[in-house]
DNA sequence: GTCTATAGAAGGATAGAC
DNA sequence: GTCTATCCTTCTATAGAC
């Protein structure tokens, strides 16, 4: 008897950190179960297929990302404002979820279409709105034209994004990273670092 | 009769191409024998297991990426001159080998003992004096401490790496990226823009 | 060295009892 | 709704002929 839906729900968490540990191929059913605590047939009575349940989690966990990366840009602040908060709190978030980055990118690139759910989640008309449209003044004032403007979306949010996606490969450059710790450390020093950056190269602009 | 090992290497080419693509999990020895234009047993036959065929293909793909990141770093040129060459190349480099970046990100981040092999190769004490003491009185009078040296080289590799292993996500953020020769204009484009925007972000620094 | 055939294990999915 | 038992396909790996 579940009429409160919580053994679906025990099934979707699981499934959700599997999913994200190992990857769509990667993933048991097996292991899903027995995380869940519960047998694999009822996975199946549930969600059908490993597929539906993958597409179920998938969706929640790319809106997740994406949800954290542009609601920011929403509020009634400055360029400089929304620049700082984006970092502090993206990079908040994502120590939180360390492996949210690569397992995004990693399924995205395995499947592009598992991006449909989301194209009409993002509208672009408002978000070109809330990043340049609302800011050209004081952008202009930085030199920044609206072709330069993707260029530096993609430039701010791989300050975040990157460090986590790379997190093995900065292991090699950097073994002073190894530690887990230390990483965490890197990850707090860098939004300030990221933010001082990005308004510096933005203000020699200006000149 | 296969003296001259072009069998092997036919193989070797195949799984290149499938591990990039599919990753560990998701490859099939039989798409591999099938792009070799060979059977299955000769597969085991070459190189016993899927996981050895695997660590054969991956270590060559990583150090591929490892050498091309940091040879630049090696000449006797100024840290400025270094960072032009870098993004110059670098790019390039990964615009013809696009699926590079998430393929290794994603391995090593399944198995970051996969590294093993690198860490003798980078030698950290020559590489922090490539990066670093070679370049200390330009990099300080660029008011860079020793300590931000991780935060610099962390920023420099994520504008050429990054874009790439976020393909797909950009594909959704920035719809007039969804074509492939839009995308690689934005990366010939980004080249000037990134060593621009880095030599902004310290010349400011400067005062 | 290369092939065909097949063993053997793993994993997704379903039937059917409770 | 949940479980046990089992089917069936897929995939890695090997045996054995040429």
């Amino acid at each position: 008897m579940d009429s409160t839906g919580q053994t679906e729900l025990r099934i979707f968490n699981a499934a959700s950190e599997v999913f994200e540990e190992k990857g769509y191929t990667g993933a048991r059913m097996q292991e899903i179960a027995d995380r869940a605590g519960i047998n694999k047939a009822l996975l199946h009575y549930y969600f059908r297929t490993k597929e539906q349940l993958f597409r179920a989690v998938f969706q929640v966990l790319l809106k997740k990302m994406f949800e954290k990366t542009f609601s920011i840009f929403a509020r009634e602040i400055t360029f400089k404002e929304k620049l700082r908060l984006f970092l502090d709190e993206h990079i908040e978030f994502l120590l939180k979820n360390p492996k949210l980055p690569i397992f995004v990118l990693n399924e995205l690139s395995q499947n592009p279409a598992l991006a449909e759910g989301l194209k009409e989640m993002v509208n672009h008309d408002e978000l070109r709105d809330l990043v340049y449209t609302r800011h050209a003044k004081e952008l202009k004032g930085y030199g920044i034209k609206k072709n330069d403007m993707s260029q530096l979306m993609v430039t701010l949010v791989s300050f975040s994004i990157f460090p986590f996606a790379a997190r093995d490969m900065i292991r090699i450059m950097l073994p002073e990273m190894e530690d887990n710790k230390k990483f965490n450390a890197f990850m707090n020093t860098r939004k300030e670092f990221a933010a001082n950056f990005v308004m510096a190269a933005l203000k020699h602009n200006k000149k």
